[in-house]
DNA sequence: GTCTATATTGTGATAGAC
DNA sequence: GTCTATCACAATATAGAC
């Protein structure tokens, strides 16, 4: 039973978006089914009558981080480096967010069917060929996930690593050039 | 005060060496001091006696993990592909240690000296631009966190996908060839 | 080094009344 | 839709005896 976002009742929406904004402040650690219907001014128990359970809310955040996600890289330049200025601001701006979607395997099941590919739609049509495609998705991804981790020194210019890393890919992209 | 391996007990090594087999076995979710003090067979808070808390030992963890990581990595072909199919085969052997690596903030401070850099070296040696090396960390980094994941789809070739990435990166790097 | 006993806190979740 | 009451766990950690 795939909840679409159109399926959702106001109620089940304001519920979402109270835990986005608590998501987005507090992180995975402090999105507890307590704290959630805290900041709703309910009792934890409530929010069962609108959700089966955490992992519910936690799939429909997904689902619309998706499409928000979607959206934000869609609307950027052709080239490949305004896709990946669009990909890094979006992950350091959402970084809680971010980790939600790419930790764990995507519970595809559960999503909104095409979601998977209106994602990466903005990717293949500047990457032709799909292994390449890969590769640069796996860089952005590594990338973004070792700055929010805070792995890379204080002095990398990562303006420069990610210049660097893209402009390899587009190279290998267009061999005659 | 920096606990090098130099410094553990032999009681705190096996102690290290039970969280490491539990930490590969179980996950990082299974690695509880409960857990791990049963499989000892021994009471939780005797662990206490021998590290001042469950981080320590996680960073102990880390430290041993990285020798061991520097230690594979640098027993490989010249080749940048012979570093990636290491790099990706280590973090594939040990998925959880290598989430534990690379998850968080290193722990800089409670890390023997050097362990970054003689982690980063084998890299460095084949990529000399700083900013060329970070991508290609970032590019294995990102590869193996969605393989992990379980991200990429079922049918994607991913030997492709690292041959294709590997090769854009070096071709940058040898401009002249 | 190990034990028993306990503290403290937190987690997601359910039943049933209103 | 919300409440009270409660469950069933699990977590890390400490005190003090042996």
């Amino acid at each position: 039973m795939t909840a679409s976002s159109a399926d959702l009742s106001p109620r089940q929406r304001e519920i979402l978006a109270a835990a986005r904004a608590l998501l987005d402040r507090e992180g995975a650690d402090g999105m507890t089914v307590a704290a959630l219907a805290q900041a709703l001014g309910i009792k934890a128990p409530s929010l069962y009558k609108h959700f089966a359970g955490k992992r519910e809310i936690e799939v429909q955040l997904i689902a619309d981080g998706f499409a928000e996600f979607a959206q934000a890289l869609g609307a950027v330049g052709p080239e490949l480096a305004d896709l990946g200025r669009a990909y890094r601001a979006y992950a350091l701006a959402h970084p809680h967010l971010y980790r939600l979607m790419t930790d764990r395997p995507l519970p595809r099941e559960e999503l909104p069917p095409g979601t998977e590919e209106r994602g990466a739609a903005p990717l293949t049509t500047r990457i032709a060929d799909p292994d390449l495609a890969r590769a640069a998705w796996a860089f952005a991804h590594g990338m973004v996930t070792l700055e929010l981790a805070g792995r890379f020194p204080e002095t990398a210019d990562l303006d420069a690593a990610w210049a660097a890393g893209l402009g390899a890919l587009a190279a290998a992209g267009q061999p005659g050039a």
